[in-house]
DNA sequence: TAGTGGTCTAGACCACATC
DNA sequence: ATGTGGTCTAGACCACTAG
């Protein structure tokens, strides 16, 4: 048994509801007893049970709705791949079964931030370029939001498509060829203005997708990040490997 | 101005802490005022003031020490690559500067789980495999647990290097050619176990990087995962695209 | 000994959902 | 009107750090 530390009553009794949920006493959908009951079973104040739910919480095992109740939750998570098809995010969920749209919360030109110059690869680090944010749904869930930067090398001619569509369908659509990709991925908690977007708990992890995609000739077309609810989605890969040796 | 629903005060005080933070006002390395005396200056009980502290936290803004303080922290992320080396954990942490070694915690034969059976290939899904789990250290800071799955194809022959050192860099000084690979990455919040292991809050997001990797004859070498602190690390790729069409 | 963060309690008030 | 989760308070006790 490694590292049995004795640990805190809280997250004694999350375990303990994580186990009774896992065992089927409690299927999904299901709801939990209240905060004020199980305080009872436990034996535990109110302050406490709630710090328990929300260790579950935050593993997406369970979700919250005041005045409701506390449910079980039931979910199996959206891939998508980092390689083929690159980035379309509409294909993505459409394959997994998902009704994919978006909703544009800005359009509008701006100054970049240096690091965004900077990946752009901007003559005059001022000049100004386009920025979109908008929110991804899944069938009327919003699963992840988006924050690209678009050069005037392809706008403002996709302006109004790139408004209301998904970014790299509508490149696709429109001929855009992408010849290669920078990507990194992180994670971050949410704060309280992503988790008021993203209908998600605050504190929860988000997967933070971050790319610049380049055109043929190796001049940039898209810089953004894509953070996504790590409790409805992953991303994946395959790859062959080039044994330089 | 987005989303500007009235938020919690816990919220709104650690955005102030934030921002002062990023002012400059509290300095990396300095101590911010005692959970007591921030409660005085907002106006706050104690308990408000701990969860404002929970979200920087979460954040990577601040670490706390019992019976010391809450220190602003200064940290910039260790990136692993995806795509070249291959998953060469120790030469990333070389190549950034930091020294890297792992503890072994567990090494034994056992019967994997189907889903590691299934990805392994395994002809048997009641065949033992080998199972190692260990923590990777940067400069002696824990920065994740590895969990792996050996099937005989390699081993008995290696355990001992296995044992001891970063997996798959033992493989490439043994000659084992890695031909493929399926990766996924995810995030999940640590558990009070996990936050044992990585010496990090409970609810931190840990990135879950999970892999399946294949000898040159499409066999599987080794299939498993590593729980990386989000806060240290993250993981990169550049690829060139096939346009399929 | 004094000060710090870590945990837990008991209780208050609120907003929301349901009947 | 009642029950639910969401927030906040005031205070207790503990474990750890420091002088």
């Amino acid at each position: 048994m490694p590292v049995t530390d004795k640990q805190p009553l809280h997250t004694a009794i999350s375990q303990k509801l994580k186990q009774q949920i896992e065992a089927g006493q409690y299927p999904p959908g299901d709801r939990l007893p209240s905060e004020f009951d199980l305080g009872e079973l436990f034996g535990v104040s109110r302050t406490t049970i709630r710090r328990a739910v929300a260790n579950l919480i935050h593993q997406g095992i369970v979700t919250t709705q005041q005045g409701k109740g506390t449910f079980v939750s039931d979910r199996q998570k959206i891939s998508f791949s980092m390689s083929n098809p690159l980035m379309r995010f509409d294909l993505a969920l459409q394959q997994q079964g998902y009704t994919a749209h978006i909703k544009s919360l800005r359009f509008e030109r701006v100054q970049p931030p240096p690091e965004v110059a900077r990946k752009l690869q901007l003559p005059d680090p001022t000049s100004k370029v386009y920025q979109q944010e908008k929110i991804i749904y899944a069938d009327d869930s919003p699963i992840a939001l988006e924050l690209d930067y678009f050069p005037d090398t392809i706008l403002p001619e996709l302006a109004d498509q790139l408004r209301e569509g998904f970014t790299y369908s509508v490149l696709a659509a429109n001929g855009v060829q992408l010849n290669a990709a920078k990507v990194s991925l992180e994670s971050i908690p949410t704060t309280h203005e992503l988790s008021q977007y993203l209908e998600a708990p605050l504190g929860m992890p988000l997967l933070v997708f971050s790319y610049v995609t380049y055109q043929c000739n190796r001049q940039p077309v898209v810089c953004g990040k894509t953070l996504s609810r790590s409790d409805w989605t992953c991303y994946t890969s395959e790859f062959e490997i080039d044994n330089v040796e």
